[in-house]
DNA sequence: AAATTTTTGATTTACGTACATCAGAAATCG
DNA sequence: CGATTTCTGATGTACGTAAATCAAAAATTT
């Protein structure tokens, strides 16, 4: 059996109270006394048993999530995992609250970040746009010792305890190799279309798309990217334009969301052009693209193991305990027609 | 607030014991009176609080792992997996404790689930090799109504509860479609090493391989299935006498263990031959063969992800409880050069 | 109706921790 | 040295559930 406070009390020689004074950080300790009781905990390897501590205390974990607004599939299936997560809440002893806030809009988001200070939170997760006002923001919450942690899209130089999301430079990179490899030897244009410049994500995704394309697939040129703003027919109308705008693109890869409108776009000019096609996130629209052969491979994050992970992160940041890191990372799940879950 | 036992009381108008025998299914309670009790569950919407629960019984789950022994690199890492998981088996209140029994060997694992029968265990798991008599050895266990959950390759028609692993049809499947769409449009032959054809993991893989081909890519011809049994000395020499055997070989699919031996035979023969190459497991040795380009693709099931899995649903099918499913589905990982963790 | 059996209630202890109170001991101050 | 402040111990209650005991009530049998 696992140590009890009891058994450091007995190996401190001290009584269960003082015990309980030095776990708790309550006052009324002399030095020596709190040192002989540490020892004792280290020396006996106590752990304290987070869930009867839980129970005693009532404890639960007050989370706010702050998630975009927008009409695209990705976003609908974000705060739908956050909701069946309010679900379980009684379970987890989390009170979820979310709060919406247009996409790409600094100021906003600034606005709710700082509307949190001073509240007695377990935990803030956000989906970040990545500007230095948002950044300041996110510390403050950090300085007060408010576990923050960042959902798909990262804040650079920030002091947030954890990112919730896939490596989205090893994903432009894998995206690109396999437009690549499918494409053959073929030479012709890519065209790429993106959500917004104003998030890490789809930065972070065209950087490491357009360096292996440079590096190895020289055959292949990149055009300038399509800002589509994520929202499904502004994406449709680009990729339109650019498609009719040139003949010689045999290749695109969609690294943001609002694939409804892009995939609208390709089929309007199949069959006559042959078009290898990578998007991101699997939605409905995407799957259905992926069956019928409009779309030749989906990369895609998991909405609810994102979710689910920011929970158990910020719930262990917040009892400042350590986490599984494997478990934690989140993977690129890359989907063939034959691998759909 | 949640409803307590105490709730429940009042409601149905009767004591604490009375609650307590219902819930735990104690005798000494009236029919009339259990009905009223459970009503009052149901209307209140009570849900035992596990936590408090097995603090008040001091609960802990005794599982049992038999896993097979083998020096391949991805039963290693099973194994090591199986290990971390005893190292937190003090938080998560397992006791934890393996047993190994050779490959592929039916009596053997049947003599081992058998020897289990009986015990006071929280459940089972197994790599299961696919067999009439493993079957029923697992169903004797289960009508103990001990847990049972099948690891990386399920059993056939057993009453198992779970199987904590990846859809192998679908793996076979994406690699299939991956070799293809790698080799373009080339004509050429495809050798298959395998492991055994006694499980099952094995054979759907190749089931799943062979549909895709046959259906999708004529112009690629499967030479007839190579097995290695998962050593990598015999793979290695089984797959050099193939590949000088047949110089039309352009494309190779390991679908089990043992990569070390095929790594090795691939590399012999490079730089002369262009082969295209993908494989099961995520090791050190393929994923070095990945990074040098002697390899392509792998593919992968997350070994940590499946045993906590499996301990997850164990404990939770232990205590009549559910899992949440989306959870508990074990990924396909494809890997690309790009991509590793 | 009495005797017996079955059912129910009341109460207590326990799990491991948190937290509060009060008295007593030890240290520090004047 | 006494007075004060600081530290420590002893003790009790609580969290939600499990499990046991014993007494009392109700149902059943004779």
């Amino acid at each position: 059996m696992r140590p009890t406070v009891h058994d450091i009390a007995a190996a401190a020689g001290v009584s269960l109270a003082t015990v309980d004074r030095v776990l708790n950080q309550r006052p009324g300790v002399r030095l020596v006394t709190r040192e002989k009781v540490e020892a004792a905990i280290n020396e006996i390897g106590y752990i304290r048993d987070v869930a009867a501590a839980n129970l005693a205390k009532g404890r639960v974990y007050p989370i706010v999530f702050i998630l975009p607004t927008g009409d695209n599939s990705f976003m609908h299936g974000l705060r739908s995992e956050v909701h069946q997560a309010t679900l379980r809440s009684s379970f987890e002893r989390t009170e979820i609250r979310i709060l919406e806030v247009p996409p790409f809009d600094v100021s906003a988001l600034v606005a709710a970040l700082d509307a949190l200070q001073g509240q007695d939170l377990a935990g803030v997760a956000l989906v970040a746009t990545d500007a230095p006002e948002v950044r300041a923001a996110v510390d403050r919450l950090v300085s007060e010792r408010i576990p923050v942690v960042t959902l798909v899209s990262d804040l650079t130089d920030s002091t947030r305890h954890h990112y919730a999301g896939i490596d989205n430079i090893a994903a432009g990179r894998t995206a690109a190799r396999l437009l690549g490899r499918f494409l053959g030897g073929q030479e012709g244009d890519i065209t790429v279309l993106a959500g917004s410049m104003l998030v890490r994500d789809h930065r972070e995704r065209l950087e490491g798309f357009s360096a292996v394309m440079a590096a190895e697939f020289p055959k292949l040129r990149l055009l300038p990217v399509l800002e589509g703003r994520d929202d499904p027919e502004r994406a449709r109308s680009l990729v339109s334009k650019a498609l009719s705008g040139s003949t010689k693109i045999i290749g695109v890869y969609s690294l943001g969301a609002g694939n409804r409108g892009l995939i609208a776009a390709v089929k309007a000019v199949r069959p006559e052009r042959e078009l290898t096609v990578v998007v991101h996130e699997l939605t409905q629209h995407t799957r259905a693209a992926l069956m019928d052969g409009t779309i030749d491979a989906v990369l895609n994050q998991d909405a609810g193991h994102e979710i689910r992970s920011a929970i158990r992160v910020m719930k262990a940041k917040a009892d400042g305990q350590g986490v599984i890191a494997d478990q934690e990372r989140i993977r690129l799940d890359i989907f063939l027609k034959d691998n759909l879950p």
